[in-house]
DNA sequence: CGGTATCCCTACTGATACTG
DNA sequence: CAGTATCAGTAGGGATACCG
């Protein structure tokens, strides 16, 4: 799975944690206050067992906490932040701002990107 | 591939274009300063197919230039950030901090300072 | 509601070999 | 040196069904 070459990257290592398909959308999610899992479901857009695997894995990190709520005889389970996930809303922040910008700059693209075209000769 | 409902979370937007197993390291090893082929092969640690693959996608980006030198009889070719590439440096930074932290995080066993649990009704 | 268990399937990885 | 071509193996995602 993991080459050791891959460990001395700190980038790797972010992504490892924040990266792939969903966890994205998880965490940004999140960044809007607590939810439950079918929130997040809906949300995000996935099946419950890869959004389950995706939990499990931002909670084995540490990113996240789980917490079982009784309101009336309904049964929530509730994902939000721990407090040492909130120091990567920083990052994601960062991450978010650049991927803004970037799509703004796709959009422009489209009409001059003549020049690769040129015939060789 | 994509659900539609991946398209508006911007940090995918970053993770699809830093993101994946190898271009992290990529990008890390190219914020020294160019590198050719060569060099981010031995770096980097992977086969030429699927380097040339990264760098490709990058080059699509915008993020990596592509700079074929002669010297002597030698041919090489330089890969390094382009102008807009370097716009991301700063995100890779606080990326690569965090991941360092986390890191360092995992080392520790922090029994001592755990987060969540508690405050169930 | 909040998950686990199972099965299938494709998309990507990566070794190797070859070209310019 | 700097790539492309080919092909096999596999990890991970999606659909579905089922349990507490």
């Amino acid at each position: 799975m993991d080459t050791d070459k891959m460990r001395d990257c700190p980038v790797m290592a972010t992504i490892e944690v924040i990266g792939g398909k969903w966890k994205p959308r998880i965490l940004w999610r999140l960044r809007d206050g607590p939810a439950t899992f079918g929130d997040l479901r809906r949300y995000v857009g996935v099946s419950e067992k890869v959004l389950s695997e995706n939990l499990a894995a931002l909670q084995r990190d540490g990113i996240v906490s789980r917490q079982p709520l009784k309101e009336g005889d309904m049964v929530y389970v509730e994902y939000g932040y721990t407090c040492y996930g909130r120091s990567l809303v920083p990052v994601l922040d960062a991450m978010g701002g650049w991927g803004l910008g970037h799509d703004a700059r796709k959009s422009e693209r489209s009409d001059s990107d003549l020049d690769d075209i040129r015939r060789v000769s």
